[in-house]
DNA sequence: CTGCCTATTGTGGATTTCCGCAAACCGCGC
DNA sequence: GCGCGGTTTGCGGAAATCCACAATAGGCAG
């Protein structure tokens, strides 16, 4: 799939400056005249980044950011500004923007901020995706067979789960086959590293 | 260990005021009347957070954040600044420093900020030493083991590791043992878990 | 009612892991 | 040279895993 920019401001000579200074470098573009046109036909899977102007009638771009991470959209986004606002851009950052750009820019390290962005949600995506399929597979567990995993991944025997769940070491032996199927793995040992890329299993 | 916030201004007004105003709300701060006094002084074992002049004569609040990130030291740091520049905020922010307070603050989000800084200094601090940890073990490894090791984490069967280090299944077995036990843990599941907070091993 | 899924258990055997006991070789430092 | 640590290997047994074959039982949809 190709990244796009998502350019929305209300500001048509600026929108058409932007797709025009992107096309220069091979950089395909959308344009969106306003945060609610853009917030109504994205979907989740948009890929690439956005370029937000902060101040616009309506919506502002500080808004829309807001509303996007609120859906599930964790496209990075680029904020443009004309007024110098140090608070909001801290602010911005921290909420997980992915940078904060006076105007007026620079056209070619805008360029750079975009297709860094773009290689910065490829490297999301793929980790989505791997996210994704791993909970999938998870899904497809009954729940004795969940029950049987937590405690395999705590690095329990059969014996012992067979005693902990008071059921035969061999219900125990069908389950972990079953849960290694489904989760297509191996070993205890690849089940492990397969849920340690999961967000919660991260927080150590 | 108590949290500390280092307070690094030329202005010894601007000092006593802050550290004043971090008392009063029971937080001990120290004071350094500048970035080369601090840096000196500064081991890596600081715990709490900065407040970090951007502006000072000398060495600027900028220049000692990148010189305390290219040392091991990776406390928390809290620029304050009377000029409000945005796109120095922006790279403070996105080298990570821990935020970007434009003077004159509000006294009270100060302080607030300053906990909420050691709070996170405290969870990197405990990640850092859990980290360190299993480098400890990982360093007490002979090169023989950590091939060993490696394999075992590829969820390889010893004997399929033996073959591949055409050395005997017993030895595989030796090296496992001395591993597990070098490592302090008790199965590949808890070696595997063990080895998934490096840093290294989360690039997934 | 029948078929499918889930959970359960058993038997028995092949394979693997784990471990104590024993021993050999090598390189390095005292 | 001697000791120490690392690497290597063998033997043999206890324990655990893996698996095919087989069977019982409850719940639920068609």
């Amino acid at each position: 799939m190709t990244p796009v920019a998502h350019i929305v401001d209300d500001d048509p000579a600026v929108r058409d400056a932007l797709q025009w200074l992107l096309r220069s470098r091979d950089v395909s573009s959308e344009t969106w005249d306003s945060g609610e046109v853009f917030l109504h036909a994205a979907t989740s899977d948009l890929f690439g980044c956005c370029l937000l102007d902060v101040r616009m009638p309506g919506m502002s771009g500080i808004e829309l950011f807001d509303r996007l991470r609120t859906t599930q959209c964790r496209i990075p986004v680029i904020f443009l500004t004309g007024h110098g606002d140090v608070p909001m851009a801290v602010k911005a950052l921290k909420d997980g923007a992915f940078d904060f750009v006076e105007k007026p820019y620079d056209d070619n390290a805008l360029v750079d901020k975009v297709l860094s962005a773009f290689a910065h949600d490829e490297r999301r995506n793929a980790r989505a995706e791997s996210i994704q399929q791993v909970r999938q597979r998870l899904a497809q567990l009954t729940q004795r067979e969940a029950e049987v995993m937590q405690r395999i991944l705590s690095g329990k025997l059969n014996k012992v789960i067979a005693d902990d769940l008071g059921i035969a070491m061999r219900t125990v032996e069908v389950h972990r086959s079953h849960i290694f199927e489904k989760m297509q793995v191996r070993s205890a040992v690849e089940l492990s590293q397969l849920l340690g890329i999961l967000p919660e299993n991260r927080d150590v």
